[in-house]
DNA sequence: TAGCTCGTTGGACAA
DNA sequence: TTTGTCCAACGAGCT
């Protein structure tokens, strides 16, 4: 084989480290030429939003300069894959295109293509695990069937996958031979017109060694208060992962090594929560429907308000008037993230007190997160719909004021996103509407004025909610 | 097969 | 302030 080319196609394993395909193509190929394929006009859902794109360009700029640093380089071409990849295979006399393999219904559906394609034309192709700890079609209930439930998915996990060790990083790498059609990063015009990813950079470093360093901070500081902290968006409890994660900068095997070295049984729930990655891509390989239909079919006909983009507005700039959502929705602004129970709680107030779909949420989400994730994204938002799989009951609606005295109890969550409210005491900062004349008064704040009223009357919206999902539970005792 | 248990993340109210 | 109970109910998954 020596002597042969091979393409190594990358995607969103934007490392070196634990690199399948890549460790693959080096042991099989003298030649092994790295491209990185951008194409925006592809469906909706493939295409990264604004926050991603952001993250896109600096990650990819990084596994250059890493590849360079070992003699090789990326190379990024733009079109479609389809047609671009067997293109290239072929001028460059490429024996065997490699990558390593994405699981969301259109990027698989596109990969087929584009491997039958490249078999086609005499190419052969090997693609290789890595994304996630355990395939999609991994693990099955007794029956057969895919889970729907987590807890049996997560026992059957734990039971049944064994993780291999990580993959090195390679030493050195061979120099590919010049492409004329490789562009520059820039020219994918991936970083936004208008000066808003200020607060990104203040806050994340994409590329292989941010998504290290992040690691080395969480094993280190982090990961033995995190069954404690991981509700509190007032702490830095969470490990932040989930870019570099999606970007595979990182892999879940590495990390589950990592915090299992450092933490031994006490990472059990973190690793609860990587599963979940898992899980979600298990749901959406078996369910591809669920990218835009609801997981319950009972919930195609639940009642959706018709016109509410001026209260979706106010939603997704943080002025509903509601300290903990604006809050949430203004760090997924100005950090392209929001704390996980943070999430929930603005998705609660969108879907159940606006009563306004979940997929406007969920696109808002897919453009302003960076670790904006189809399969990710959609479990969530269905889940708190109520019409997803193991969806939380209908009855359960969150209460932000009551979710932020127990979750931001002194306030300071509220305090940094929020801060023409800081001069609240905490008694008051999680429902100003509540607070008497001369407590408003002390702190110079006018509702109205210096921050909304709240948009809805979060009592009444919750009865609101009850009975239009007590509609879709009679749509489904009539049958 | 039938029965049993349990379900990531809650709220309201009472004691 | 904390703890317990109910809300209302189904279906997933196991034995």
């Amino acid at each position: 084989m020596t002597g042969s080319t091979a393409l190594l196609w990358c995607r969103r394993d934007l490392r070196l480290a634990d690199n399948a395909a890549l460790m693959w193509a080096l042991a099989q190929h003298r030649t092994v030429i790295p491209v990185y394929i951008h194409f925006a006009g592809a469906d909706h859902h493939d295409v990264p939003g604004a926050a991603s794109r952001w993250w896109l360009h600096h990650s990819l700029t990084a596994l250059d300069e890493e590849l360079r640093q070992l003699g090789s380089r990326l190379q990024i071409i733009e079109g479609p894959a389809l047609e671009r990849l067997p293109a290239l295979a072929r001028r460059v006399q490429a024996r065997t295109v490699t990558w390593n393999r994405l699981y969301e219904p259109a990027l698989a559906e596109r990969d087929a293509a584009v491997e039958a394609a490249l078999v086609s034309q005499g190419i052969t192709v090997s693609h290789h695990p890595g994304a996630l700890l355990a395939e999609p079609t991994a693990l099955h209930t007794a029956t057969g069937d895919p889970y729907r439930v987590y807890t049996p998915y997560w026992k059957s996990h734990r039971r049944a996958i064994a993780q291999p060790a990580p993959l090195e990083a390679p030493t050195a790498l061979p120099p590919p031979p010049d492409l004329a059609e490789a562009i520059p990063v820039d020219r994918l015009g991936l970083l936004p017109s208008i000066p808003w990813h200020g607060g990104l950079a203040d806050h994340w470093s994409p590329g292989e060694r941010g998504a290290h360093e992040a690691l080395a901070a969480f094993d280190g500081r982090t990961i033995g208060h995190y069954e404690d902290d991981r509700d509190r968006p007032d702490r830095a409890g969470t490990s932040r992962l989930s870019p570099h994660l999606h970007f595979g900068e990182i892999t879940p095997g590495q990390v589950a090594l990592a915090v299992q070295s450092a933490a031994g049984d006490d990472a059990e729930p973190f690793l609860r929560q990587l599963v979940w990655r898992d899980f979600a891509h298990h749901l959406l390989h078996h369910f591809p429907h669920t990218v835009t239909e609801p997981f319950n079919p009972r919930f195609a006909a639940f009642p959706w308000r018709r016109d509410p983009a001026a209260d979706l507005t106010r939603w997704q700039q943080g002025r509903t008037g509601i300290p903990l959502v604006d809050a949430g929705m203004r760090e997924l602004w100005h950090t392209g993230w929001m704390h996980n129970r943070v999430r929930m709680v603005v998705a609660s107030l969108l879907t159940k007190n606006l009563l306004i779909h979940w997929r406007a949420g969920e696109a808002w989400f897919r453009d302003t997160l960076v670790d904006a994730d189809v399969a990710n994204n959609v479990m969530g938002w269905q889940w708190t719909a109520g019409s997803g799989a193991d969806a939380a009951p209908y009855f359960r609606i969150f209460n932000p004021v009551r979710q932020g005295q127990r979750f931001d109890p002194e306030g300071n969550y509220v305090r940094r996103w929020v801060p023409e409210i800081a001069a609240l005491p905490k008694q008051h900062i999680h429902a100003p509407w509540e607070a008497p004349a001369g407590v408003l008064d002390e702190a110079g704040i006018a509702l109205g004025r210096d921050y909304p009223e709240p948009m809805v009357d979060l009592k009444a919206t919750r009865e609101r909610a009850l009975e239009a999902y007590g509609k879709v539970k009679e749509g489904r005792a009539k049958k």
